[in-house]
RNA sequence: GCCUCAUUAGCUCAGUCGGUUAGAGCGGCGGACUGUUAAUCCGUAGGUCCAAGGUUCAAGUCCUUGAUGAGGCGCCA
Protein backbone atom coordinates (compact mmCIF):
# COMPACT_ATOMS: atom_id res chain seq x y z
CA UNK A 1 0.00 0.00 0.00
CA UNK A 2 1.19 3.26 -0.90
CA UNK A 3 1.19 6.40 1.42
CA UNK A 4 -1.22 9.09 0.70
CA UNK A 5 -0.30 13.09 1.88
CA UNK A 6 -1.96 14.76 4.25
CA UNK A 7 -2.94 17.49 2.06
CA UNK A 8 -4.56 15.38 -0.05
CA UNK A 9 -6.65 13.23 3.22
CA UNK A 10 -7.79 16.24 3.67
CA UNK A 11 -9.56 17.25 0.95
CA UNK A 12 -10.82 13.85 1.06
CA UNK A 13 -14.21 12.59 1.52
CA UNK A 14 -14.09 10.43 4.84
CA UNK A 15 -15.84 7.11 3.36
CA UNK A 16 -13.92 4.79 5.20
CA UNK A 17 -11.03 4.01 2.53
CA UNK A 18 -8.58 2.20 3.84
CA UNK A 19 -5.19 4.72 3.88
CA UNK A 20 -1.67 4.97 4.65
CA UNK A 21 -0.07 8.38 6.22
CA UNK A 22 3.42 8.49 7.34
CA UNK A 23 4.96 11.52 9.19
CA UNK A 24 6.66 13.11 11.96
CA UNK A 25 4.61 13.63 15.21
CA UNK A 26 3.20 17.45 15.96
CA UNK A 27 1.16 15.59 19.52
CA UNK A 28 0.10 12.88 21.42
CA UNK A 29 -3.37 13.46 23.42
CA UNK A 30 -4.82 11.82 26.03
CA UNK A 31 -2.88 8.54 25.06
CA UNK A 32 -5.05 8.30 22.02
CA UNK A 33 -5.15 11.33 19.67
CA UNK A 34 -1.95 11.77 17.17
CA UNK A 35 -1.07 14.90 15.44
CA UNK A 36 0.15 14.47 12.24
CA UNK A 37 2.13 16.19 9.78
CA UNK A 38 4.23 15.05 6.67
CA UNK A 39 5.22 18.95 5.69
CA UNK A 40 2.60 18.88 2.59
CA UNK A 41 0.47 21.46 3.77
CA UNK A 42 0.04 23.10 7.12
CA UNK A 43 -2.06 21.20 8.45
CA UNK A 44 -2.23 18.33 11.00
CA UNK A 45 -4.32 14.73 10.24
CA UNK A 46 -5.63 13.42 13.16
CA UNK A 47 -4.62 9.71 14.29
CA UNK A 48 -7.16 7.98 16.74
CA UNK A 49 -5.15 5.39 18.35
CA UNK A 50 -7.16 1.72 18.89
CA UNK A 51 -6.07 0.43 22.11
CA UNK A 52 -7.72 -2.80 21.15
CA UNK A 53 -4.98 -3.80 18.34
CA UNK A 54 -2.40 -1.97 19.59
CA UNK A 55 1.21 -2.75 21.65
CA UNK A 56 1.54 -0.36 25.04
CA UNK A 57 4.78 -0.41 24.18
CA UNK A 58 4.37 1.13 21.14
CA UNK A 59 2.48 3.85 22.62
CA UNK A 60 5.28 4.67 25.02
CA UNK A 61 7.43 5.09 21.87
CA UNK A 62 4.97 8.05 20.08
CA UNK A 63 6.68 10.94 20.77
CA UNK A 64 6.75 14.58 19.76
CA UNK A 65 8.99 14.68 16.90
CA UNK A 66 8.82 10.94 15.66
CA UNK A 67 8.76 9.53 12.80
CA UNK A 68 5.58 7.02 12.00
CA UNK A 69 3.08 5.87 9.68
CA UNK A 70 -0.47 4.82 10.58
CA UNK A 71 -2.97 2.36 8.44
CA UNK A 72 -6.32 2.28 9.26
CA UNK A 73 -9.65 3.85 7.43
CA UNK A 74 -10.51 7.53 6.61
CA UNK A 75 -13.39 8.54 8.86
CA UNK A 76 -15.42 11.16 9.49
CA UNK A 77 -14.37 13.00 12.66
CA UNK A 78 -16.67 12.17 15.71
CA UNK A 79 -14.11 15.43 17.81
CA UNK A 80 -14.93 18.36 16.80
CA UNK A 81 -11.88 20.56 14.97
CA UNK A 82 -11.06 18.54 11.96
CA UNK A 83 -13.17 16.73 9.22
CA UNK A 84 -11.76 13.51 9.14
CA UNK A 85 -9.64 11.42 10.91
CA UNK A 86 -7.66 8.03 10.93
CA UNK A 87 -8.98 5.33 13.11
CA UNK A 88 -5.29 3.12 12.89
CA UNK A 89 -5.63 0.04 12.70
CA UNK A 90 -1.73 -0.23 12.59
CA UNK A 91 0.75 1.87 13.26
CA UNK A 92 4.72 1.49 12.36
CA UNK A 93 7.42 3.50 14.16
CA UNK A 94 10.10 4.70 11.30
CA UNK A 95 12.12 7.02 13.88
CA UNK A 96 12.41 7.63 17.53
CA UNK A 97 12.85 11.25 18.69
CA UNK A 98 14.01 11.22 22.43
CA UNK A 99 12.51 14.62 24.10
CA UNK A 100 14.88 14.55 26.57
CA UNK A 101 17.83 15.55 23.85
CA UNK A 102 15.40 16.75 21.16
CA UNK A 103 16.41 20.55 20.83
CA UNK A 104 12.66 21.19 19.81
CA UNK A 105 9.90 21.35 22.42
CA UNK A 106 6.34 21.68 21.73
CA UNK A 107 5.73 25.30 22.67
CA UNK A 108 7.05 28.40 21.54
CA UNK A 109 10.51 29.15 20.48
CA UNK A 110 12.12 32.05 19.36
CA UNK A 111 13.44 32.79 15.94
CA UNK A 112 16.38 33.31 17.30
CA UNK A 113 17.39 29.70 19.14
CA UNK A 114 15.69 28.25 16.08
CA UNK A 115 18.35 29.98 13.83
CA UNK A 116 20.65 28.41 15.77
CA UNK A 117 18.88 24.55 15.41
CA UNK A 118 18.29 25.58 11.41
CA UNK A 119 18.96 21.97 10.09
CA UNK A 120 15.27 21.28 12.49
CA UNK A 121 14.12 24.14 11.89
CA UNK A 122 11.67 23.03 8.94
CA UNK A 123 9.59 21.00 11.91
CA UNK A 124 8.03 23.95 13.10
CA UNK A 125 4.77 25.57 12.04
CA UNK A 126 6.29 29.05 11.23
CA UNK A 127 9.38 27.25 9.30
CA UNK A 128 6.96 24.55 7.80
CA UNK A 129 4.85 27.76 6.12
CA UNK A 130 8.01 29.93 5.53
CA UNK A 131 9.72 27.37 2.90
CA UNK A 132 6.42 26.19 1.57
CA UNK A 133 5.81 29.66 0.96
CA UNK A 134 8.89 30.39 -0.57
CA UNK A 135 8.65 27.36 -2.37
CA UNK A 136 5.27 28.59 -4.36
CA UNK A 137 7.30 32.42 -4.87
CA UNK A 138 9.85 30.53 -6.63
CA UNK A 139 8.05 28.85 -8.87
CA UNK A 140 5.52 31.61 -10.01
CA UNK A 141 8.27 33.86 -11.13
CA UNK A 142 9.16 30.95 -13.25
CA UNK A 143 5.62 31.02 -14.26
CA UNK A 144 5.53 34.26 -15.05
CA UNK A 145 8.38 35.08 -16.87
CA UNK A 146 7.81 32.01 -18.90
CA UNK A 147 4.30 32.84 -19.57
CA UNK A 148 5.41 35.85 -21.26
CA UNK A 149 7.84 34.30 -23.59
CA UNK A 150 11.32 34.63 -21.48
CA UNK A 151 13.92 32.28 -21.43
CA UNK A 152 15.59 31.26 -18.00
CA UNK A 153 19.26 31.47 -18.75
CA UNK A 154 21.99 30.48 -16.30
CA UNK A 155 24.99 32.80 -16.17
CA UNK A 156 28.02 31.76 -14.89
CA UNK A 157 28.73 31.67 -10.83
CA UNK A 158 32.35 32.01 -10.86
CA UNK A 159 33.51 35.00 -12.80
CA UNK A 160 36.60 36.40 -13.85
CA UNK A 161 35.34 39.76 -13.66
CA UNK A 162 36.13 42.18 -11.21
CA UNK A 163 34.42 45.44 -13.34
CA UNK A 164 31.03 44.95 -11.98
CA UNK A 165 31.24 47.56 -9.04
CA UNK A 166 28.72 45.35 -7.53
CA UNK A 167 30.14 44.94 -4.33
CA UNK A 168 32.95 43.08 -2.66
CA UNK A 169 33.63 39.70 -3.50
CA UNK A 170 34.63 35.92 -2.94
CA UNK A 171 37.74 34.92 -4.20
CA UNK A 172 37.46 31.52 -5.78
CA UNK A 173 41.15 29.86 -6.17
CA UNK A 174 43.00 26.48 -6.21
CA UNK A 175 46.07 27.40 -4.73
CA UNK A 176 47.40 26.15 -1.49
CA UNK A 177 46.61 29.64 0.83
CA UNK A 178 50.25 28.36 3.03
CA UNK A 179 52.40 28.32 0.01
CA UNK A 180 51.02 31.06 -3.02
CA UNK A 181 52.96 30.83 -5.82
CA UNK A 182 54.56 34.10 -6.73
CA UNK A 183 56.14 35.89 -9.78
CA UNK A 184 59.61 36.96 -10.36
CA UNK A 185 58.20 39.98 -9.26
CA UNK A 186 56.70 38.91 -6.08
CA UNK A 187 53.16 38.92 -7.11
CA UNK A 188 50.56 36.12 -7.16
CA UNK A 189 51.49 33.85 -9.97
CA UNK A 190 47.75 33.69 -10.90
CA UNK A 191 48.96 31.71 -13.82
CA UNK A 192 49.24 28.62 -11.67
CA UNK A 193 45.52 29.04 -10.69
CA UNK A 194 42.38 26.93 -11.87
CA UNK A 195 41.24 29.49 -14.31
CA UNK A 196 45.25 30.60 -15.02
CA UNK A 197 43.59 34.24 -13.65
CA UNK A 198 42.18 35.70 -10.61
CA UNK A 199 38.17 34.69 -9.75
CA UNK A 200 35.29 34.97 -8.01
CA UNK A 201 31.61 34.14 -7.12
CA UNK A 202 29.21 36.54 -9.09
CA UNK A 203 27.74 38.98 -7.53
CA UNK A 204 25.36 39.63 -10.42
CA UNK A 205 24.69 38.13 -13.49
CA UNK A 206 23.62 41.47 -15.55
CA UNK A 207 26.16 41.56 -17.66
CA UNK A 208 26.22 38.19 -19.24
CA UNK A 209 21.64 38.41 -19.13
CA UNK A 210 22.64 41.27 -21.37
CA UNK A 211 24.42 39.44 -23.81
CA UNK A 212 21.87 36.83 -23.88
CA UNK A 213 18.97 39.30 -24.58
CA UNK A 214 20.86 40.53 -27.51
CA UNK A 215 19.56 37.75 -29.62
CA UNK A 216 17.25 35.46 -27.30
CA UNK A 217 15.03 38.96 -26.49
CA UNK A 218 13.63 38.23 -23.21
CA UNK A 219 15.58 36.47 -20.47
CA UNK A 220 16.26 35.61 -16.97
CA UNK A 221 18.09 34.76 -14.55
CA UNK A 222 17.90 33.10 -10.88
CA UNK A 223 20.17 32.23 -9.28
CA UNK A 224 22.66 32.53 -6.15
CA UNK A 225 24.36 35.51 -5.83
CA UNK A 226 27.60 36.32 -3.33
CA UNK A 227 28.48 39.61 -1.90
CA UNK A 228 31.58 39.48 0.69
CA UNK A 229 30.60 42.92 2.61
CA UNK A 230 30.65 42.73 5.83
CA UNK A 231 26.83 43.64 6.42
CA UNK A 232 25.07 42.88 9.52
CA UNK A 233 21.71 43.97 8.93
CA UNK A 234 17.91 41.78 8.70
CA UNK A 235 18.17 42.30 4.87
CA UNK A 236 21.55 41.11 3.92
CA UNK A 237 22.87 37.91 2.90
CA UNK A 238 26.47 36.48 1.57
CA UNK A 239 24.63 34.02 -0.30
CA UNK A 240 20.93 35.23 -1.45
CA UNK A 241 19.24 34.30 -4.19
CA UNK A 242 18.69 36.69 -7.30
CA UNK A 243 15.81 37.31 -10.61
CA UNK A 244 17.38 39.50 -13.33
CA UNK A 245 15.33 39.85 -16.12
CA UNK A 246 16.80 41.57 -19.48
CA UNK A 247 14.46 42.58 -22.59
CA UNK A 248 15.86 43.81 -25.28
CA UNK A 249 14.30 46.95 -27.02
CA UNK A 250 12.44 48.12 -23.14
CA UNK A 251 13.03 51.53 -22.25
CA UNK A 252 12.52 52.89 -18.55
CA UNK A 253 9.00 52.90 -17.96
CA UNK A 254 8.44 48.85 -20.22
CA UNK A 255 11.23 47.62 -17.24
CA UNK A 256 9.15 49.40 -14.51
CA UNK A 257 5.57 48.12 -15.75
CA UNK A 258 7.62 44.49 -16.44
CA UNK A 259 8.85 44.79 -12.53
CA UNK A 260 5.58 45.55 -11.15
CA UNK A 261 3.30 43.28 -13.19
CA UNK A 262 5.70 40.22 -11.90
CA UNK A 263 5.30 41.33 -7.72
CA UNK A 264 1.30 41.60 -8.43
CA UNK A 265 1.74 38.34 -9.80
CA UNK A 266 3.84 36.58 -7.43
CA UNK A 267 2.44 37.85 -4.75
CA UNK A 268 -1.01 37.11 -5.82
CA UNK A 269 0.05 33.71 -6.21
CA UNK A 270 0.87 33.00 -3.38
CA UNK A 271 -2.57 34.54 -1.50
CA UNK A 272 -4.18 32.10 -3.66
CA UNK A 273 -1.92 29.21 -3.21
CA UNK A 274 -0.68 29.51 0.04
CA UNK A 275 -3.93 30.65 2.32
CA UNK A 276 -3.21 28.71 4.88
CA UNK A 277 0.25 29.29 5.54
CA UNK A 278 -0.17 32.55 5.39
CA UNK A 279 -2.81 32.38 7.67
CA UNK A 280 0.17 31.24 9.98
CA UNK A 281 2.66 33.66 9.11
CA UNK A 282 -0.19 36.74 9.99
CA UNK A 283 -1.04 34.89 13.17
CA UNK A 284 2.74 34.69 14.27
CA UNK A 285 3.46 38.57 13.02
CA UNK A 286 0.29 39.70 15.06
CA UNK A 287 1.76 37.75 18.10
CA UNK A 288 4.91 39.12 17.53
CA UNK A 289 4.28 42.60 17.52
CA UNK A 290 1.95 42.31 20.60
CA UNK A 291 5.07 43.27 22.53
CA UNK A 292 5.59 46.21 20.62
CA UNK A 293 4.18 49.55 20.84
CA UNK A 294 0.89 50.33 19.42
CA UNK A 295 2.68 52.98 16.59
CA UNK A 296 5.14 50.46 15.57
CA UNK A 297 3.01 47.70 15.09
CA UNK A 298 1.85 46.93 11.07
CA UNK A 299 -1.00 48.64 10.01
CA UNK A 300 -2.51 46.06 7.94
CA UNK A 301 -2.84 42.24 8.81
CA UNK A 302 -0.28 40.45 6.52
CA UNK A 303 -3.06 38.96 4.16
CA UNK A 304 -4.94 42.56 4.03
CA UNK A 305 -1.60 44.51 2.89
CA UNK A 306 -0.59 41.92 0.50
CA UNK A 307 -3.73 42.62 -1.25
CA UNK A 308 -3.01 46.13 -0.98
CA UNK A 309 -0.41 45.60 -3.21
CA UNK A 310 -2.08 44.17 -5.53
CA UNK A 311 -5.26 45.96 -5.81
CA UNK A 312 -3.03 49.38 -6.03
CA UNK A 313 -0.28 50.93 -8.65
CA UNK A 314 2.96 51.57 -7.09
CA UNK A 315 3.72 54.99 -6.95
CA UNK A 316 6.30 56.41 -9.48
CA UNK A 317 8.39 59.67 -8.98
CA UNK A 318 11.69 60.86 -10.34
CA UNK A 319 14.58 61.02 -7.21
CA UNK A 320 14.44 64.76 -8.09
CA UNK A 321 10.56 65.15 -7.17
CA UNK A 322 11.12 62.68 -4.06
CA UNK A 323 14.36 65.31 -2.50
CA UNK A 324 11.51 68.23 -2.80
CA UNK A 325 9.05 66.00 -0.85
CA UNK A 326 11.43 65.08 1.62
CA UNK A 327 12.85 68.56 1.87
CA UNK A 328 9.04 69.51 3.08
CA UNK A 329 8.37 66.89 4.72
CA UNK A 330 7.79 67.26 8.23
CA UNK A 331 10.53 65.14 9.96
CA UNK A 332 12.99 66.99 7.78
CA UNK A 333 11.63 70.63 8.84
CA UNK A 334 11.71 69.37 12.79
CA UNK A 335 15.43 68.00 12.39
CA UNK A 336 13.45 64.51 12.84
CA UNK A 337 15.97 62.68 10.64
CA UNK A 338 19.56 61.41 11.67
CA UNK A 339 20.53 62.59 8.16
CA UNK A 340 19.01 66.01 7.24
CA UNK A 341 18.16 66.14 3.48
CA UNK A 342 20.03 69.07 2.06
CA UNK A 343 20.09 68.91 -1.58
CA UNK A 344 20.19 67.25 -4.83
CA UNK A 345 22.60 64.76 -5.60
CA UNK A 346 23.19 62.35 -2.47
CA UNK A 347 21.86 59.53 -1.66
CA UNK A 348 19.01 58.68 -0.20
CA UNK A 349 19.34 57.11 3.63
CA UNK A 350 17.26 54.46 4.66
CA UNK A 351 15.30 56.55 7.05
CA UNK A 352 14.45 58.42 4.14
CA UNK A 353 13.38 55.52 1.84
CA UNK A 354 11.11 54.28 4.39
CA UNK A 355 9.12 57.86 5.56
CA UNK A 356 8.24 57.83 1.67
CA UNK A 357 6.58 54.26 1.83
CA UNK A 358 5.45 54.12 4.73
CA UNK A 359 4.53 57.88 6.15
CA UNK A 360 3.71 59.62 2.67
CA UNK A 361 2.42 57.50 0.26
CA UNK A 362 1.60 54.44 2.13
CA UNK A 363 2.55 51.69 -0.31
CA UNK A 364 4.89 50.42 -2.80
CA UNK A 365 6.76 53.60 -4.22
CA UNK A 366 9.21 53.24 -7.77
CA UNK A 367 11.81 55.90 -7.64
CA UNK A 368 13.59 57.14 -10.96
CA UNK A 369 16.36 58.94 -12.68
CA UNK A 370 18.99 59.68 -9.97
CA UNK A 371 21.79 61.42 -10.42
CA UNK A 372 24.19 59.59 -12.49
CA UNK A 373 27.08 60.28 -10.10
CA UNK A 374 25.36 57.28 -7.69
CA UNK A 375 24.79 54.97 -10.00
CA UNK A 376 25.87 52.49 -11.96
CA UNK A 377 28.25 52.76 -15.01
CA UNK A 378 25.81 50.47 -17.02
CA UNK A 379 22.98 53.05 -16.46
CA UNK A 380 21.52 54.84 -19.55
CA UNK A 381 22.42 58.50 -19.23
CA UNK A 382 18.82 61.09 -19.22
CA UNK A 383 19.16 64.43 -21.64
CA UNK A 384 19.34 67.31 -19.71
CA UNK A 385 16.01 68.35 -18.29
CA UNK A 386 14.64 71.42 -16.91
CA UNK A 387 14.41 71.70 -13.20
CA UNK A 388 16.89 68.92 -12.71
CA UNK A 389 20.01 70.18 -11.36
CA UNK A 390 22.46 68.02 -12.75
CA UNK A 391 23.02 64.76 -14.93
CA UNK A 392 20.90 61.54 -14.18
CA UNK A 393 20.62 58.53 -15.00
CA UNK A 394 17.60 55.94 -16.30
CA UNK A 395 17.28 54.61 -13.07
CA UNK A 396 14.76 52.56 -11.16
CA UNK A 397 14.40 51.25 -7.43
CA UNK A 398 11.36 50.04 -5.94
CA UNK A 399 11.17 50.47 -2.31
CA UNK A 400 8.63 48.04 -0.28
CA UNK A 401 7.14 49.08 3.33
CA UNK A 402 9.56 47.42 6.23
CA UNK A 403 11.96 46.07 3.49
CA UNK A 404 13.64 48.95 1.76
CA UNK A 405 14.71 48.37 -1.65
CA UNK A 406 13.80 44.92 -3.16
CA UNK A 407 14.71 45.68 -7.01
CA UNK A 408 16.99 47.80 -8.41
CA UNK A 409 17.29 48.02 -12.27
CA UNK A 410 17.83 50.63 -15.35
CA UNK A 411 17.18 51.18 -19.21
CA UNK A 412 20.70 50.38 -20.15
CA UNK A 413 23.27 52.97 -21.88
CA UNK A 414 23.43 50.87 -25.65
CA UNK A 415 25.12 54.02 -27.12
CA UNK A 416 29.01 52.80 -27.42
CA UNK A 417 30.50 55.90 -27.18
CA UNK A 418 28.41 57.41 -23.95
CA UNK A 419 29.29 53.98 -22.31
CA UNK A 420 33.35 53.92 -22.75
CA UNK A 421 33.48 57.50 -22.14
CA UNK A 422 31.11 56.79 -18.89
CA UNK A 423 33.55 53.75 -18.36
CA UNK A 424 36.46 55.42 -18.49
CA UNK A 425 35.51 58.10 -15.89
CA UNK A 426 34.64 55.40 -13.69
CA UNK A 427 38.02 53.95 -14.09
CA UNK A 428 35.99 50.63 -15.11
CA UNK A 429 38.50 48.53 -17.46
CA UNK A 430 37.28 48.77 -20.74
CA UNK A 431 39.15 45.87 -22.14
CA UNK A 432 38.56 43.66 -19.50
CA UNK A 433 34.83 44.24 -20.33
CA UNK A 434 35.18 43.77 -23.98
CA UNK A 435 32.56 41.28 -24.49
CA UNK A 436 30.16 43.68 -22.98
CA UNK A 437 31.00 46.41 -25.35
CA UNK A 438 30.80 44.07 -27.90
CA UNK A 439 26.92 44.10 -27.89
CA UNK A 440 27.53 47.43 -28.32
CA UNK A 441 29.21 47.47 -31.16
CA UNK A 442 26.99 44.95 -33.29
CA UNK A 443 23.71 45.42 -33.52
CA UNK A 444 22.97 47.13 -30.10
CA UNK A 445 19.33 48.55 -29.43
CA UNK A 446 18.06 49.84 -25.96
CA UNK A 447 16.97 47.50 -23.50
CA UNK A 448 16.63 47.57 -19.93
CA UNK A 449 16.49 44.72 -16.66
CA UNK A 450 16.23 44.95 -12.83
CA UNK A 451 17.30 42.88 -10.35
CA UNK A 452 14.67 41.56 -7.19
CA UNK A 453 15.87 40.08 -4.37
CA UNK A 454 14.32 36.91 -3.70
CA UNK A 455 14.70 37.00 -0.10
CA UNK A 456 13.69 40.44 0.10
CA UNK A 457 10.57 39.20 -1.43
CA UNK A 458 10.36 36.01 0.68
CA UNK A 459 10.27 38.35 3.45
CA UNK A 460 7.83 40.76 2.64
CA UNK A 461 5.12 37.91 1.37
CA UNK A 462 5.97 35.95 4.75
CA UNK A 463 5.81 39.16 6.99
CA UNK A 464 8.88 37.59 8.74
CA UNK A 465 11.23 40.48 10.23
CA UNK A 466 14.57 38.89 9.66
CA UNK A 467 16.26 37.76 6.18
CA UNK A 468 18.05 34.95 7.99
CA UNK A 469 14.60 33.57 8.59
CA UNK A 470 13.46 32.95 4.95
CA UNK A 471 16.52 31.20 3.99
CA UNK A 472 17.23 27.70 4.51
CA UNK A 473 20.80 28.46 5.76
CA UNK A 474 21.82 31.77 6.02
CA UNK A 475 25.08 33.11 5.25
CA UNK A 476 26.73 35.80 7.09
CA UNK A 477 30.04 37.20 8.51
CA UNK A 478 31.02 34.58 10.48
CA UNK A 479 28.31 32.22 9.88
CA UNK A 480 28.48 29.09 6.95
CA UNK A 481 26.84 26.72 10.01
CA UNK A 482 25.05 23.72 8.43
C1' G B 1 32.82 48.28 10.05
C1' C B 2 30.15 51.77 13.70
C1' C B 3 26.35 52.55 17.75
C1' U B 4 22.95 50.52 21.47
C1' C B 5 21.16 46.50 24.27
C1' A B 6 21.40 41.55 25.99
C1' U B 7 23.70 36.61 27.89
C1' U B 8 20.69 33.20 34.85
C1' A B 9 17.47 25.54 34.45
C1' G B 10 16.26 22.06 28.07
C1' C B 11 13.32 26.86 26.32
C1' U B 12 11.32 31.89 27.72
C1' C B 13 12.30 34.98 31.58
C1' A B 14 12.18 37.21 37.07
C1' G B 15 16.08 38.07 40.57
C1' U B 16 15.04 44.86 44.77
C1' C B 17 20.51 48.74 47.57
C1' G B 18 26.31 44.16 46.51
C1' G B 19 24.52 40.25 51.80
C1' U B 20 22.28 33.54 54.23
C1' U B 21 20.10 27.95 50.65
C1' A B 22 19.14 31.75 42.90
C1' G B 23 12.94 31.50 41.52
C1' A B 24 8.58 31.06 37.96
C1' G B 25 6.10 29.43 33.50
C1' C B 26 6.61 26.11 29.70
C1' G B 27 9.26 21.63 28.40
C1' G B 28 11.28 16.78 30.47
C1' C B 29 10.63 12.56 33.72
C1' G B 30 7.00 9.23 36.84
C1' G B 31 1.75 8.39 37.37
C1' A B 32 -3.69 8.96 35.90
C1' C B 33 -6.72 9.50 31.52
C1' U B 34 -10.68 5.84 25.27
C1' G B 35 -13.20 12.03 22.13
C1' U B 36 -8.56 15.17 22.91
C1' U B 37 -7.38 20.10 19.96
C1' A B 38 -0.71 24.15 22.40
C1' A B 39 -5.49 18.31 26.12
C1' U B 40 -6.00 18.11 31.36
C1' C B 41 -4.86 16.55 36.52
C1' C B 42 -1.23 14.75 40.52
C1' G B 43 3.91 14.19 41.66
C1' U B 44 9.19 15.08 40.59
C1' A B 45 14.20 16.18 39.02
C1' G B 46 16.93 19.91 36.87
C1' G B 47 21.92 25.66 37.71
C1' U B 48 30.05 26.24 35.60
C1' C B 49 24.35 32.76 36.73
C1' C B 50 28.63 33.40 28.78
C1' A B 51 34.36 33.44 29.64
C1' A B 52 38.76 35.49 31.82
C1' G B 53 40.58 39.08 34.97
C1' G B 54 39.57 42.91 38.72
C1' U B 55 37.13 45.83 43.01
C1' U B 56 35.12 44.12 47.85
C1' C B 57 34.71 41.22 54.30
C1' A B 58 31.10 39.56 50.54
C1' A B 59 29.64 39.63 43.25
C1' G B 60 24.23 36.57 39.38
C1' U B 61 24.35 41.97 40.79
C1' C B 62 29.90 46.77 40.22
C1' C B 63 34.47 47.55 36.71
C1' U B 64 37.77 45.90 32.37
C1' U B 65 38.54 42.79 28.23
C1' G B 66 36.75 39.06 25.08
C1' A B 67 32.97 35.73 22.90
C1' U B 68 28.07 35.06 21.24
C1' G B 69 23.19 36.95 20.09
C1' A B 70 19.58 40.92 18.90
C1' G B 71 18.25 45.75 17.02
C1' G B 72 19.74 50.30 14.41
C1' C B 73 23.22 52.58 10.77
C1' G B 74 26.54 52.07 6.51
C1' C B 75 27.30 48.92 1.92
C1' C B 76 23.04 46.86 -1.29
C1' A B 77 19.17 43.05 -3.66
Amino acid sequence: MSRTKIAELLRTEPTGTEVLVKGWVKAFRNNQFIALNDGSCAANIQVVVDHENTDPALLDRIKFGAAIGARGALIESQGKGQKVEIKASEIIIYGDCNPEEYPLQPKKQTLEYLREIAHLRFRTNTFGAVFRVRHALAYAIHKFFNDRGFYYLHTPVITASDAEGAGEMFRVTTLDLDKLPRTEGGEIDFDQDFFRRPTNLTVSGQLEAELGAMALGEVYTFGPTFRAENSNTTRHLAEFWMIEPEVAFNDLNDNMDLAEDMLRYVIGYALEHCADDLKILEERLIEEEKSKPQDQRSEMALTDKLRFVIDNRFERLTYTEAIDILKNSNPNKKGKFQFPVEGWGTDLQSEHERYLVEKHFKKPVILTNYPAAIKAFYMRQDEPKEGVPGPTVSAMDILFPGIGEIVGGSQREERLERLVQRMHDMHIPEAELYWYLDTRRFGSCPHAGFGLGFERLVLFVTGMTNIRDVIAFPRYPGNAEF
